[in-house]
DNA sequence: GTAAGTCGACCGTCTGGTCGGTTCCTCCTA
DNA sequence: TAGGAGGAACCGACCAGACGGTCGACTTAC
């Protein structure tokens, strides 16, 4: 009983792996080309299998683009996890901006599919990964909504704020990736923020 | 002579005419279903036309869609030159970032189709739209060294800062449509943007 | 033995784009 | 001013090809 419990598990963990394996390829080939112009058959290709196995692993095509939606937001609700605790706001949006920063250099193929093509995730898929952007934006908004009532920032509309910090972070899919090897996310992620974070904080004036 | 001059000129205006009215419908049904799940077909019916007719005013779909970057682009650029003059950085910036959002609330397709679909734009018309991009760019970039040259802005990496300006506005694509009826782009500017002139600006310290 | 993994060949559908032809308007000429 | 030349606007019907997805069968590996 437990044995086969174990092996039960060992097998998908797997699947689970091999799953892994083939949405990186396809991260690179969608990265490469863009999710519409890549075909189930290049995507297999990529990978190297035939394109029903593909199918073995993955339901459809849109499937394959949920499981990247869900990697990515699953990341960065994590992250958000880790500092959780902290009462130090402006530090806990650094580590944020950090977060979204090395997902994009680690990752751009998930990003970028979850950045351009959020509206072509059909049905519960889509309703799943709204539901995990709206915890997101929702977070991050409390730490601001925090750091206002903590004195920390200076008092303003936190809902627009929050959505002028994402847009800032977010943005650099589209031009961080060339630049990844060359400066690290703390690094940039301190660069593109030094006004935002001067301007918000409270402290030192 | 001159006739037949004012006559081209005529057909040629109501040609031009009808392209625009043509691309705001397509705007429109591209933003309700997205690029790629908008055919020929359904571009046609939403126009209103036979889809030979719609070829004959677009050699292509990706002309279409190059049409609605070319306007976008054009538009902004041509907001940048309207305060070319001033020494007032910020002023600029601000302006900057009102003409983005006025773009994102009168023309939200096109600018969709703008942030989403570049990569989907082929051979010379990508080409057109990189120098575009790459101009405006740099003209904003400008603006910010520029401030820090004046003494109104503090040092800061002039390229990274552009890019965060710009992510924080451009980013506004993906919200601020459904809210462009009761917040008028001016009053939306100067609350994503107040944190970061606060803290980009040197006077009143 | 049986279940997961693998795939060559196949299918129905849909799409961008074309063809051949008609209607309509404008201007030129006699 | 009648008539006709010519080009712009327009479209029903069509096509080649690609694509997402499926079938049935074979091969491992436990």
């Amino acid at each position: 009983m437990a044995r086969e419990a174990t092996k039960k598990r060992q097998t998908t963990e797997a699947h689970d792996e091999k799953r892994n394996e083939i949405l990186r390829h396809c991260a690179t080939l969608f990265d490469r080309v863009g999710y519409h112009k890549a075909s189930m058959q290049m995507l297999a290709d990529e990978v190297g299998l035939g394109k029903p196995t593909l199918y073995h692993y993955f339901p459809s095509k849109n499937a394959i683009l949920f499981a990247m939606h869900d990697a990515h937001m699953s990341a960065l609700l994590a992250g958000l996890d880790e500092e959780g605790g902290s009462d130090d706001p402006l530090g806990r949006l650094r580590a944020a901006c950090i977060d979204i920063l090395r997902q994009i250099a680690e990752h751009p193929g998930y990003v970028r599919a979850f950045m351009d093509h959020y509206e072509d995730l059909e049905g519960k898929m889509r309703d799943h990964i709204r539901a995990q952007r709206n915890a997101y934006l929702q977070r991050v908004r409390g730490i601001i909504e925090q750091g206002i009532a903590n004195g920390h920032f200076r008092p303003c509309d936190p809902g627009l704020t929050t959505l002028g910090f994402l847009g800032m972070c977010n943005w650099a899919y589209k031009w961080y990736p060339p630049l990844a090897k060359r400066r690290p996310p703390e690094d940039v992620a301190d660069a593109i923020c030094q006004p935002f974070f001067e301007g918000l904080s409270l402290k030192g004036r």
